[in-house]
DNA sequence: GGTTCGTTTGAATAATCTCTCATACAAATA
DNA sequence: TATTTGTATGAGAGATTATTCAAACGAACC
């Protein structure tokens, strides 16, 4: 069993009928549906999603949202998370390359900030969520 | 060391001095930050978060929405991906338990449609992308 | 009732992830 | 220059995950 015979099975159940023609049809409409993920985004949002999905990073991001446009260093997200200060630079790497903070040098300190894509999913993460 | 020290050091730094009541004050600043990732929310968002942090889902979620307030059936989405109906089953469980997607029972067709979190998140994915 | 069909579920395995420890490095201080 | 301090990096252990296969289940059809 294929899943295009399956598919077909489907639209037959749907419409009453489904020649070769609409079969193809209505491959070639979910292939549109599927083309709307364009192709190197894809790629770029999962990272940025597997970068927030864990509880150190997403703390960490929403310690920066919080502070609004204020920078927060390593030192003062430390005492907030109890995890090692090597995992918290590992979570701070992972975010940076994933576009959800910056990375700034003050002296020996490390300045770091939500970036505004960091920021636009917190805020639709807190919108939506008693839709 | 522990990191209050730092932290202590740190605030010396940025302000020329710190007693340990400022200190104290500054560690409340952060804590009030930290608290406002409300605590029960931040379970929720990261399974969420990792719910959409893998190809297989995203790709899922994202053709859900694209179908607009269209449902599409298991043997619609099956063609596009490729990987086996029992991940597709696997995927579709995760992303319903995570509230990212709705299950309804048509005859023998199960049918799934995007919700509208799933829909925001998406949505600030794509509006945030050239910030 | 038995069969087929669409989908789900559970177990198993391989791949990936997260953390810690040890170490490295760069900036500031002594 | 040697040391201290703040943070980063790499290796490795343990936990978690994604997928597949096999089997099960409910709905429709004979």
């Amino acid at each position: 069993m294929s899943s295009t015979d399956r598919l077909q099975r489907y639209v037959v159940d749907e419409c009453g009928s489904c020649t070769d023609e609409d079969l193809s049809k209505r491959l070639a409409e979910l292939e549109e549906l599927n083309e709307s993920v364009g192709g190197s985004d894809l790629e770029t949002d999962v990272d940025l999603l597997s970068a927030l999905a864990n509880e150190t990073r997403y703390k960490i991001v929403r310690m920066l949202h919080a502070a609004e446009d204020d920078e927060l260093c390593v030192c003062e997200l430390s005492p907030l998370l109890d995890v090692s200060d090597s995992a918290i630079s590992h979570a701070l790497s992972k975010l940076t390359d994933a576009g959800l903070v910056t990375r700034r040098k003050e002296g020996k300190w490390r300045m770091y900030c939500a970036t505004p894509r960091a920021n636009a999913v917190l805020v639709a993460l807190d919108g939506s969520r008693s839709l």
